[in-house]
DNA sequence: TTATGTGCAAAGAGTTTGCCAGCTA
DNA sequence: TAGCTGGCAAACTCTTTGCACATAA
């Protein structure tokens, strides 16, 4: 069967290959947001005649077709989630590195008339909020490498 | 004179040397949001004595001493500007490059109430508008190499 | 069959660092 | 003078790319 990403890539019309049905399935799995590396490890446990280069190659593809979004939290790694259409924006456990989505129906109108305020029509935005649990009775494994 | 922050510098007790002194200066006089080459450019026009790695080292020392901030406004490089205090957002114009600073009352407690929603509290928080100048009668020569 | 994709290794951009000479306090 | 600082070049991380071979359509 078809993995999600897959479909929408023979809708498009991309020629595919056993690296980028791997590497779609891979991210049509991942509820997380990895990055380039954690991708590569994904995709190569799957099937190991795939490269980081491959990977690359196959990322900016997707996320130029619009089947991925590509972002920035701040350490310097791209990361990656299918695109959902759907707006949201991020908050960012600093302790763990989990990332939680949230949307905002305020926010995102203030975001529009505080460019247009400004002078400004807006193409894109981005809102993160890096964020400690707070303290209560959560499971006190949460802490990692991060 | 001192220049600005050369003088938080020394209220900090950092060792100063001809180098530290004029990227302070550097800083204290740069109303927009520099990059590191562009720092280093500022620098060495002053004193040809000064190398890439000791505005890496001093921007490093100074955003560490919080007398910087440091952003990544999502083209790979690090941009500073001085620590002001008072928190603001930026709306980046993507045909210029031209940093816009604002704030807003609203959206900064909205920021604090999601995230307290979400069970986390706030550290740190960025909020990025990407926009283009909307069409009215502008200057027409902003449109550069970006 | 032919345009396109892949692997590999080299190259790039931005940033950090080891080492020793130089300078600040 | 003691110890931190700076210059230089090498190293590092993440990402891109040239080239020859492989493969989807």
């Amino acid at each position: 069967m078809l993995s999600r990403i897959e479909q929408i890539c023979s809708d498009k019309g991309l020629k595919m290959t056993d690296q980028r049905r791997i590497i779609a399935q891979v991210l049509s799995e991942s509820i997380d947001h990895p990055d380039v590396d954690l991708v590569y490890r994904r995709a190569t446990e799957l099937d190991p005649r795939i490269s980081i280069a491959t990977v690359y190659r196959t990322l900016r593809l997707f996320e130029e077709a619009n089947i991925l979004e590509k972002h920035d939290f701040g350490d310097g790694r791209a990361r990656y989630e299918e695109a959902s259409g759907d707006h949201h924006d991020h908050l960012i456990n600093i302790k763990t590195g989990e990332v939680v989505e949230f949307y905002n129906q305020e926010i995102e109108a203030m975001k529009q008339q505080i460019a247009k305020d400004l002078g400004f029509e807006l193409v894109d935005h981005r809102l993160e909020l890096y964020a400690t649990p707070s303290v209560s009775n959560e499971s006190p494994d949460d802490d990692s490498s991060f």
